[in-house]
DNA sequence: TGTACACGTGAACATCGTTCACCTAGCAAT
DNA sequence: ATTGCTAGGTGAACGATGTTCACGTGTACA
């Protein structure tokens, strides 16, 4: 059963990539599967819950961006940031998506504790690591976010110097940590 | 002329701030004012133009968050921070709709380059004057965005602890920036 | 052979933003 | 006083959206 159901959601995916999260309209992905609007009802409940498991598809990649937990933190930290916005920018609107659907109760927020756990290990304070990561993660987001909102027209800010902002950002949190470690 | 056209405005914060962004549909506005849903396209030339005039005016009392010149660096950033925050947290969905639905074009780019332009006057090497503005912006927007995306329950997380939250990551940024002074 | 079940159809419903032709009521000027 | 302009409002409709429901199919398995 539900075969079909892997289906739905791939055509989803791939239509989300080609006509925006705007226009991904529940007819219009049914007349990409040669099919009526009503029959997605047969594997989806509603259009939240496949948005739902969009969201739950795009981010399973970014559980397997921790285990390197005998890294120094700085590296750690590193790593999850350009994982996290990576995973966001792989999709169009993807950070719109990722941000705006997610209910944090499931597997994000084990992977975050298992992030601040990795810091504690690597020696640093267990507040200055809980506050670390979260502000890691709410630059991620807002940079990411609004990055992707751009227009993707022509007018400058290529991939090359947005990924230059991105790290500079970083970096100036990482060096803050870093201060509070020593003090 | 368009002295309605206020009137309109005012109802349509008043409308968001009780239903919510999801919520404030042109026909429930309309029947708010006792009129009929075409009648606000006299007014307004489209639901998107009504939104831009609610983000213009709720944004309005952003432009005077800065004119503290003569404080030092810090101060100012902390300033600019906890007022966009403000700001935000002012109208239920704020957060979304600012963010969402924000052309940088206007004032509020002059804005942020009279607050880089501040903190060089402050002494601020100009490159680590950019990058911390712009941190610390994105801090903001994702701090906010999700602390207003979480369902106002009773499930803990009180003012009071939302704000140590956010003053905690503002200082690990600001504390990179100054470290980034002295090298 | 028959009977579940997975899958799909087609028509409808409510709601949304938006448009269009038409109707006021007030105010200024001829 | 009649004319005409204009700001403001009406009511019906259009197209699109998500969603529901009663009803059809084919295929596989007992």
């Amino acid at each position: 059963m539900g075969q079909r159901r892997t289906e739905v959601l791939q055509a989803a995916i791939e239509l989300l990539d080609e006509v925006g999260l705007d226009a991904l309209t529940m007819r219009l992905l049914a007349s990409r599967l040669g099919v009526r609007a009503s029959a997605l009802y047969r594997h989806y409940p509603s259009k939240q819950a496949l948005l739902d498991a969009i969201v739950t598809h795009l981010v399973s990649p970014a559980d397997d961006v921790v285990p390197l937990s005998d890294a120094p933190w700085d590296e750690l930290l590193r790593g999850v940031a350009s994982g996290v916005r990576e995973v966001m920018l792989a999709h169009r609107d993807g950070a719109r998506l990722i941000s705006g659907f997610h209910h944090p109760g499931d597997e994000a927020v084990a992977t975050f504790r298992r992030l601040i756990a990795a810091l504690i290990a690597a020696g640093v304070p267990a507040d200055t690591a809980t506050i670390a990561v979260d502000t890691v993660l709410a630059y991620v987001n807002g940079y990411t976010i609004e990055e992707q909102a751009r227009k993707t027209g022509v007018d400058g800010w290529p991939r090359e110097r947005r990924d230059r902002a991105f790290h500079d950002g970083l970096e100036l949190i990482i060096a803050g940590a870093r201060g509070t470690l020593s003090s």
